[in-house]
DNA sequence: TGGGGTTAT
DNA sequence: ATAACCC
């Protein structure tokens, strides 16, 4: 069976230089033109449906028959298919929401804890097939399929080549080319998608849906596609397709509400809109970096590596609210925060070395704006973070509280309506490679707290004299 | 618009 | 520290 290759196969992580080793050295064929999608790679979007509110009937199965709606204050942030027959939607408020389906059953979704282990669960489960994988929100996952569709595709014998099908919907319903190493590619991924699928329902009990494309981007698009609990592959003939099915600039990944609203004001609405746009003068608009990057991406085109997230960057906890205005109220509310902040982090088992909080001001109609401070937690409270512990809160409420006073003249009226506190700048505890000096070393001083020009010296006196 | 997250500047 | 993006 003859096999067309379309482009460099290999890399895993796409966007092969100019400069890398091609064919033969001096060919015709050499001048090879990295036009849109060259791209061989296999990624597979996965998203599941209404998570929260999944999660919540599996807490609760006597929910799973009736409408379900999750409550974040005053609004529906997510709610079962049997609520969204009804007309009930995404973030919508409360009361439209029983107005519209007064038999809606709410659960409060405020504390994320549940949710947030069922998603590690779930990026658990994927990184079994292949460790790359990176998380978007709680409820989607990017994996990079390249590497084991081609071992698949080197087990494979010529006549299960010929055999080879796909698993769930090809996009547009277009016509698979068994002869096109790519289709081949992308057929191999449709079928890990649907056991990637199989496995989330089996052990996890959660139903969701996957795109197969060979970049982020499409995968990502054509993964809604067909809607609960179904999957979708986009061969690379289609993808013109699917980007022009974007009714609006704003739909595409990557285009945020800023971005929009700036290409609006310059008369660029639709994709095709973008794809013709002078590129110099969006560059001048937007900078360079984000002119190029949004502008390949009116064409499908999305070098951009899964990014394998690993453990998170940051814990936060934040509560919004209608109104505090006194120093007391924030200070309660702050240690409910950082509370619940610490056990998290103790759980984990790295520490972080840096705090950081952040307000929100009542504004009549302005954007929403938040304003933080931040700043290095000292190294003794470091230390002693880890075990269940109250005499770390006194210190970091402290700490907070400074931080608070940076932002807010307590002297002067104030009306917040969100206190949050994040914990960043995790490190693990023992990276340290004995040296010499490492055995005086604690683990809060390893790797790079040692880099700075505060020498190692007045710090590692801190730590001796214990 | 909640209660989270990330990266770039 | 903020601003943009994602859910």
């Amino acid at each position: 069976m003859e096999l067309a290759d379309a482009g460099a196969a290999g890399s895993s992580q796409g966007a092969p230089g100019p400069e890398q080793p091609g064919g033969p050295a001096g060919s015709v064929h050499d001048q090879v033109v990295p036009t849109q999608n060259s791209s061989s790679r296999v990624i597979i979007h996965v998203d599941l449906d209404c998570f929260y509110a999944q999660v919540e009937m599996i807490s609760n199965p006597e929910l799973k028959d009736k409408p379900l709606g999750v409550q974040q204050k005053y609004l529906v942030v997510t709610c079962n298919y049997e609520a969204r027959k009804l007309g009930v939607t995404k973030l919508m408020n409360v009361r439209d929401a029983k107005e519209k389906c007064p038999q809606l059953v709410l659960v409060n979704g405020e504390d994320l804890t549940r949710y947030r282990e069922m998603s590690y669960k779930v990026t658990e489960l994927l990184e079994e097939f292949s460790p790359v994988v990176e998380r978007l929100g709680f409820d989607e996952n990017f994996v990079d399929l390249t590497e084991i569709v081609e071992k698949k595709l080197q087990q494979l014998q010529s006549d299960e080549l010929s055999a080879l099908t796909v698993s769930g919907h090809v996009y547009n319903n277009q016509p698979i080319n068994l002869h096109d190493i790519m289709h081949i590619r992308l057929l191999v991924g449709s079928q890990i998608a649907a056991e990637m699928r199989e496995a989330m329902y089996n052990q996890l009990g959660l139903t969701g849906c996957a795109g197969v494309a060979c970049n982020k981007l499409l995968a990502k698009l054509v993964s809604g596609v067909f809607k609960p609990n179904q999957q979708t592959v986009l061969l690379p003939e289609s993808c013109q397709d699917l980007i022009y099915s974007l009714n609006h600039i704003k739909k595409m990944p990557g285009i945020g509400y800023k971005t929009a609203k700036r290409l609006e004001a310059l008369g660029i609405n639709s994709v095709q809109d973008l794809q013709t746009f002078s590129s110099k003068i969006l560059e001048k608009e937007l900078g360079i970096s984000v002119a190029q990057r949004i502008q390949k991406l009116s064409f499908g085109e999305d070098n951009s590596p899964v990014t394998p997230s690993g453990p998170p960057q940051s814990f936060s906890e934040e509560d919004s609210f209608k109104k505090c205005s006194s120093e007391v109220e924030a200070k309660i509310k702050i240690e409910e925060l950082l509370a619940n902040l610490l056990n998290r982090v103790s759980r984990d088992g790295r520490k972080p070395h840096t705090i950081r909080l952040v307000i929100r001001r009542y504004s009549s109609e302005k954007y929403c704006c938040r304003e933080s401070r931040q700043c290095p937690i000292p190294s003794h409270v470091i230390q002693k973070l880890g075990a269940g512990n109250y005499d770390v809160m006194t210190p970091m409420v402290d700490i907070l509280m400074k931080l608070f006073r940076n932002m807010v003249n307590v002297k002067m009226p104030f009306h917040l309506t969100l206190l949050s506190v994040c914990l960043c700048n995790l490190k693990a505890l023992n990276t340290t490679k004995k040296g010499p000096m490492d055995y005086y070393l604690t683990s809060s001083m390893s790797t790079t707290s040692c880099s700075g020009k505060r020498s190692s010296v007045s710090t590692l006196l801190q730590y001796t004299k214990i």
